[in-house]
RNA sequence: GCGGAUAUGGCGGAACUGGCAGACGCGCAGGACUUAGAAUCCUGUGGGAGACCGUGCAGGUUCGAUUCCUGUUAUCCGCACCA
């Protein structure tokens, strides 16, 4: 068969026919396939694109099949660093580079065969889009969910941008690896942390891999927890520790302060100044970088001040250290060092007292000790258990108003600006009179303009665009000015969803009917790399956007899936400094799209992936081989004769309705490579029935038309031209999926194992619908059975229907 | 360091709830067709001459373990002192 040309044929006429769009009259069956969209950076699409949007698409189509209708857009994550960099490596436009490579994209894609549904076609840089992407904005600082803060940022001196804690890997930038350096900026910040418990709890509910729920929850880190008052010795000042072992706290040999904080200065002693301050100086200096290496010594100073443990009014040094982060808990941590592996450490290099304050069940008199028991050394509480404990001393401060229960998460808030040009402007103006203020609605989009320089030298390079910054101050009329930044593309992308369904529309981001009606979406499908962000930035705009009301459901992705990755040949990720890239487009163009995406489905398993391997493709062309032949040859039997339904054909349609049967179930489970596996048994099988002389005919064009509609889903093109070969005119993916018939599974003779003591010693045939007696008499008559026996007693027969036999001696 | 995942022939990978390990394919070997080769088709293919042995390693539970439990090693991924 010629491919490359059915290919284009079918494609054209899919098109024409629009048989990819989706069609609002059946709405109550739809089923909203997503696809994570494509950052359009290369001309090309790589494998890990057909990997992603390839086996999805079949899936796609059999759901079709399966009669559901199918929405399963396709769009581009179209702003970003990448485009920025090439167009200050090369002076070309991030608008014209991106434009041009969404071109080509959509052109390769579109040779791909895949069911999107280009009517509905999203780029997040287009005015169109990110007019809703501001408005988005405007909702949440509305909700009071965006706020603006100083706060410490990690700067990336290359790509002269601040990146948010989570694209901060290992202290290098995501994108270029440069180490990133810590500065202070005023940013926006969308309050996500105000979803925390929202979001762990939703987890629950969802069809998602265990893998990516046990992240997020990572991620979020909950800890519950208390509060405990220390008062400074002066009584004018105080401060919190949270802690998760507040049943340790008779055990505080001193408490730590995070340098950063604002108490340090005051409280620190004289004699103590100049070691605090010079501590303070090299922590702010070398801060995140150097916090995240691996055998760093703790080390601290001694701020000279005391507090007072309000359990016992024993008295407490005040100590500083880089180990405690400012940012999470109340950035104080008290130290027990008998029970906590890093107190332990720090009190013995700093000689501070070690306390045991619980007792250990195990016996075990080795300190630290961190694990529960029974508390010593703590007066009133000694011999309650380490839980009971933790309840009755908290409880006992909040009585006293030092303390109390406390939840803390780890998640922080999400850092949206950006110094950068290629994104969405934040829709926000800045009047000497009245602040900030946001943009009114009326006036969106606030315009991207194109005339601006944007090679990086520390500032925004909108805020060096007069043009774009003058304005007027919208409720006083003064002069004003725009904020230069542009907003994180994880914001882009955290709503893409929401506007698919309604791409067109031009007066809101999406009509609420029609969303609450099209999702959330059925099965989203992306990498796993964005378990942490993405996934969780869609799940809280989602959430919030319930909460102002334009939406009515809360969770954005009823059921997600991850493909894995295809590596090299040599094993490893492809990289073009390896020099071991695959390129789809040498095999596309030598085998053909169906061919290619078969071999995705086939050589590896889909959520685990692996190395590329070139022997497979070959055996998937002699497949499809094959199939056209059996195909063909069926076909062109004119006799329609009916013969008797015998043994063979019993066994034919045995096959048959058992490969419906598996493919089903392993196409509903993105179980690919064995629902390939059991179509090459099922073609296998229809061969071996064609050699016989007397055929029945009529059957075997009903097994032939059961086979391309099984295969049609993974071969699309190479389906629908047989399809037509046979004389249908209609689309197969406008037929029905084949259904299995129950009782053809059943089986007259069954072939079952009998073991002897757990080994395997004979076979037997037993009837079908034989019980668990009839089959031990016939196990224990067998010859070989009997012969194996050897006259040994029978202790005992285990009979698992349909498995084996095991006989005990 | 913590958390998660994975480990099965020469290779990619199967095995539903604990029930005949190695489906399907690649590769390899032999055969058919052919003047010859390619292509195609057929047969065989975990190891071992054999009884038997085999799912990273060492134990355990069970009539029975790739599957469950305990320990351990290696690799990959995520997180980075979270109080």
């Amino acid at each position: 068969m010629d491919y490359k040309a059915i290919e284009k044929k079918w494609q054209a006429k899919w098109e024409k026919d629009k048989l990819h769009n989706f069609d609002k009259k059946n709405v109550d069956k739809k089923f909203y396939v997503l696809e994570m969209f494509s950052y359009p950076s290369a001309a090309k699409l790589h494998v890990g694109h057909w990997y992603n949007y390839g086996p999805t698409d079949s899936y796609a189509r059999y759901k079709k099949m399966k009669g559901f209708e199918i929405f399963q857009p396709m769009g581009f994550d179209a702003f970003g660093l990448p485009a920025e960099n090439y167009a200050i490596k090369t002076g070309i436009h991030p608008q014209d580079s991106t434009i041009k490579n969404i071109e080509l994209m959509e052109n390769t894609l579109r040779e791909m065969g895949a069911m999107f549904d280009w009517s509905n076609e999203i780029k997040t840089c287009m005015p169109d889009y990110y007019k809703w992407t501001q408005w988005l904005f405007l909702q949440l600082y509305k909700k009071g969910l965006a706020y603006r803060k100083e706060a410490p940022v990690n700067w990336c001196p290359d790509c002269q941008t601040v990146l948010a804690n989570e694209q901060v890997i290992q202290g290098q930038c995501e994108r270029c690896h440069s180490t990133v350096i810590q500065k202070n900026l005023t940013q926006w910040f969308f309050k996500i942390t105000d979803y925390a418990e929202e979001l762990l709890q939703g987890l629950d509910g969802l069809d998602w891999p265990e893998k990516t729920k046990a992240m997020q929850k990572n991620w979020i880190g909950k800890s519950v927890g208390g509060e405990i008052l220390f008062r400074l010795e002066n009584g004018e000042d105080e401060f919190k520790v949270f802690t998760t072992r507040a049943d340790t706290v008779y055990g505080v040999s001193y408490v730590v302060l995070a340098p950063e904080h604002p108490l340090v200065k005051k409280i620190t002693t004289k004699k103590q100044q100049p070691l605090v301050e010079k501590y303070v100086e090299d922590t702010a200096k070398t801060k995140e970088i150097e916090r995240l290496s691996l055998d760093r010594e703790k080390t601290g100073v001694f701020t000279g001040a005391y507090c007072i443990n309000p359990v016992n009014g024993k008295k407490v040094p005040i100590w500083i250290s880089d180990y405690v982060l400012y940012s999470y808990g109340t950035g104080c941590v008290m130290g027990v060092p008998a029970h906590d592996e890093r107190d332990y450490v720090f009190a013995q290099k700093y000689d501070l007292p070690i306390t045991r304050v619980v007792k250990g069940t195990t016996g075990s008199d080795n300190l630290p000790y961190v694990g529960d028991g029974v508390l010593v050394n703590s007066v009133d509480y000694d011999g309650l258990t380490c839980e009971e404990a933790r309840k009755a001393i908290l409880c006992d401060l909040a009585v006293k108003n030092e303390g109390g229960f406390k939840v803390n998460y780890r998640l922080r808030d999400w850092l949206v600006s950006r110094q950068r040009y290629w994104g969405a402007p934040i829709p926000v103006i800045h009047c000497e009179k009245c602040g900030a203020v946001p943009v009114p609605e009326q006036d969106l989009p606030v315009k991207l303009p194109y005339n601006v320089e944007f090679k990086p030298d520390g500032k925004s390079p909108l805020a060096k665009c007069d043009e774009f910054m003058n304005t007027k101050c919208p409720i006083c009329g003064g002069k004003a000015t725009r904020d230069p930044d542009t907003l994180d593309t994880f914001v882009c992308s955290s709503w893409y969803f929401l506007r698919y369904p309604d791409a067109n529309n031009s007066k809101e981001p999406w009509n609420k009917e029609t969303a609450n009606k099209m999702l959330p979406v059925d099965k989203y499908v992306g990498g796993a790399e964005h378990a942490c962000m993405h996934l969780l930035y869609s799940r809280f705009i989602t959430k919030a956007l319930r909460d102002m009301g334009y939406l009515d459901f809360d969770e954005p992705f009823k059921s997600l899936v991850h493909q894995g990755v295809i590596l090299g040949p040599d094993g490893n990720r492809m990289s073009k400094s390896r020099g071991n890239v695959i390129s789809p487009d040498d095999y596309v163009k030598e085998y053909g799209s169906d061919i290619f995406r078969m071999y995705l489905m086939f050589g590896f398993s889909y959520t685990e992936g692996g190395p590329w391997n070139d022997g497979g493709i070959k055996s998937i062309a002699k497949f499809l081989d094959r199939v056209e032949k059996i195909v063909t040859t069926v076909n062109g039997y004119k006799n329609n004769k009916v013969t008797a339904f015998e043994r063979d054909e019993k066994e034919l349609n045995y096959v048959r309705n058992y490969t419906i049967k598996s493919v089903d179930r392993d196409m509903e489970a993105f179980s690919f490579n064995t629902a390939l596996a059991r179509l090459m048994e099922y073609v296998s099988a229809i061969y071996k029935y064609d050699t016989k002389e007397v055929k029945n005919v009529a059957f075997m064009k009903d097994c032939v038309k059961d086979l391309v509609l099984l295969i049609a889903p993974c071969a699309p093109h190479f389906a629908e031209e047989l399809w037509s070969i046979m004389g249908n005119k209609k689309s197969v993916f406008l037929t029905s999926y084949p259904t299995f018939d129950e009782s053809a599974l059943q089986k007259d003779e069954i072939e079952l194992a009998v073991q002897l003591n757990s080994k395997v010693k004979a076979k037997i045939m037993v009837p079908g619908s034989a019980d668990s007696q009839e089959i031990e008499k016939i196990a224990l008559s067998d010859e070989n059975v009997i012969k194996a026996l050897d006259g040994k007693q029978v202790k005992k027969v285990i009979v698992i229907k349909g498995r084996l036999v095991n006989i005990i001696v």
